[in-house]
DNA sequence: GTGAAAGCGCTAACAA
DNA sequence: TTGTTAGCGCTTTCAC
């Protein structure tokens, strides 16, 4: 037999339709007497509910949807693990796709999330520029939150850290740790977050008196491989720089494999640091300086955004940043003399 | 205004909701004139179609759902990933669930997608007996694909790999590299896969010889932190062992932390191996020996049984154990002789 | 090739 | 407290 509908379990505990939809949804009165029935017929049928025709009658499903650039990113599963430990509180479930970087991928999950009827959508956009359109056609009734970066020309809420900040941390270390100059390494995807990251890393390079060279900005891609790229790239010029600044973890990690294999000591002849504090960064020969992200705070916060009833008609947005904390390990112990 | 639905395409249009229907869906006979003023219309009303009510209707949602113990095991990423792969050709959709190893969690995030009527679900079972109601409970006519570990009960297709063969691989190398002795450190769950992988390495250390004591016997989670446990662990007895084979990578990471911290030199002092090759495996030092599952193989053979057509009563289910590869790295170059 | 009409399974008004 | 009724937006017969 086919999946029991709420009309079967109407028919055998002998009531209406409606009320088996008032019992087993818990809204509107209905006598004890009358819900134990319907529970047990309920139960005895393996009834399940058909979510499919609740949202369409009750337009809201109960599901968040989630985009990522990179599931394989660390940084991101952890964000996402803290979403969901969120959502588990108020009872949604979390559905995870993932862009692949990719504005156009992008824009098809953000069409699937929107043609489910979500309850909210929570993104992580790819691009600070082409993401402006998918999100621009996300209708005004579903709630959309920003994780981490912002595109410019959107009108949501968004939740991250202050970059900027991050980097004078960053930077104001290096400079007590004897770093004289600096090479940056980071994405070139056109988001907030790399720009940012970009500006404080200059502007604070001037004030703390680090020099930075023309050739001393390598942007590529969030990943492994940018990183060894770079430390290939870096090992071929005639003198390393004092300090290493990564824009993530992950870059980090591809330079220091560069480098362990070329037979570079670390940090003796060169300090490298991070950005996001991911689990591995920690585990790593040497371990990793690093800015740790509050995820929890930032998971806790885009739900919390999420669920806020839209009050008003004018609707203004929010812009949430978290303070970033500087976590100091191995890899920028102080340089050996020269 | 509200989102546009078909009727409104079709009073634009001056055609029957039937025809934008067909039109747009690309299923019947349309004239082309029709065709193009029924796009037209949509495109100008900005029409996405509401998948709830197709779904209602047409009964299914072109939507995957994939459940995994643990979104932070950088295996499932991996796997994740292909599986996005895959499913990018067929058009469909995942949207990924983790059941955080909790059987509890595991068995609502299968309802969830049993309600959102899902055309498939590809799951990673959290654990090889409890799981087995959650499981059983999924109506017959939602394919099921048990990615990875199986549990015993259930009659759904399987994808995986044969981990006792992974294991002769492991353990004839091990011996090769001169180890007498072995500890084996894995999860305690009762999955499929830990069971497999703890038969294996039994019945092969008996085969080449490897003593394996009782206390070297280590099981607890498929995780960093069991793995610096164990470490501690080994590090307060008297002797090392010669190798010590890991369940996953996850869990040498763990160990080598261990060790590294306590200046335990690797792989001079004792040899390591893990189990999966995530990213890490080749970044961290020494660099790991570890067992390569074929992730891209894994998921596209997964897809293809999703949408194997149902083809009699007489339900066969599929079981299909790749084949592993040993990888070989600096973690068990020969132990420096004592 | 196109339209009319009947639902998919559920919930929310409105009656009773 | 409960039942009746009317759809949600779409696809899919069945006519024409």
């Amino acid at each position: 037999m086919q999946q029991p509908t709420i009309a079967d379990v109407a028919k055998i505990s002998g009531v209406s339709t409606a009320t088996v939809s008032r019992a087993l949804s818990g809204t509107g009165r209905v006598s004890d007497k009358t819900r134990k029935r319907v529970q047990k017929a309920a139960s005895e049928l393996g009834y399940t509910g058909n979510s499919i025709a609740r949202a369409l009658r009750s337009k809201h499903s109960g599901i968040v949807g989630m985009i990522v650039p990179s599931i394989s990113n660390p940084f991101f599963t952890a964000l996402v693990e803290s979403v969901e430990h969120e959502l588990l509180r108020v009872g949604k479930t979390l559905f995870l796709c993932d862009s692949q970087g990719d504005v156009a991928l992008e824009a098809r999950r953000l069409q699937s999330f929107q043609e489910s009827h979500v309850d909210g959508i929570l993104v992580s956009p790819c691009h600070g520029i082409d993401s402006v359109t998918a999100l621009n056609l996300i209708p005004k009734s579903t709630p959309v939150v920003q994780l981490d970066q912002f595109v410019v020309g959107t009108a949501t809420d968004w939740v991250g850290i202050d970059d900027e900040q991050a980097m004078d941390l960053v930077l104001t270390h290096a400079a007590e740790r004897g770093a004289k100059n600096a090479v940056f390494v980071s994405s070139a995807s056109t988001n907030s977050s790399a720009q940012a990251r970009l500006a404080g890393f200059l502007k604070f390079a001037e004030v703390y008196d680090i020099r930075v060279g023309p050739d001393d900005i390598r942007l590529g891609r969030f990943s492994v491989d940018w990183g060894e790229e770079v430390g290939a790239l870096l090992l071929a010029q005639p003198a390393l720089p004092d300090v290493i600044v990564c824009g993530a973890d992950v870059i980090a990690f591809g330079i220091i494999r560069a480098f362990t294999a070329a037979g570079i000591s670390l940090p003796g002849q060169v300090m490298i640091t991070g950005f996001d504090d991911v689990a591995f960064a920690s585990i790593i020969t040497p371990s990793l300086t690093t800015v740790r992200q509050p995820t929890r705070l930032l998971a806790a916060e885009a739900v919390r955004m999420l669920s806020r009833r839209p009050s008003e008609e004018t609707i203004t947005h929010a812009k949430v940043a978290f303070t970033p904390e500087l976590i100091i390990r191995e890899s920028t112990a102080r340089l050996t003399p020269r």
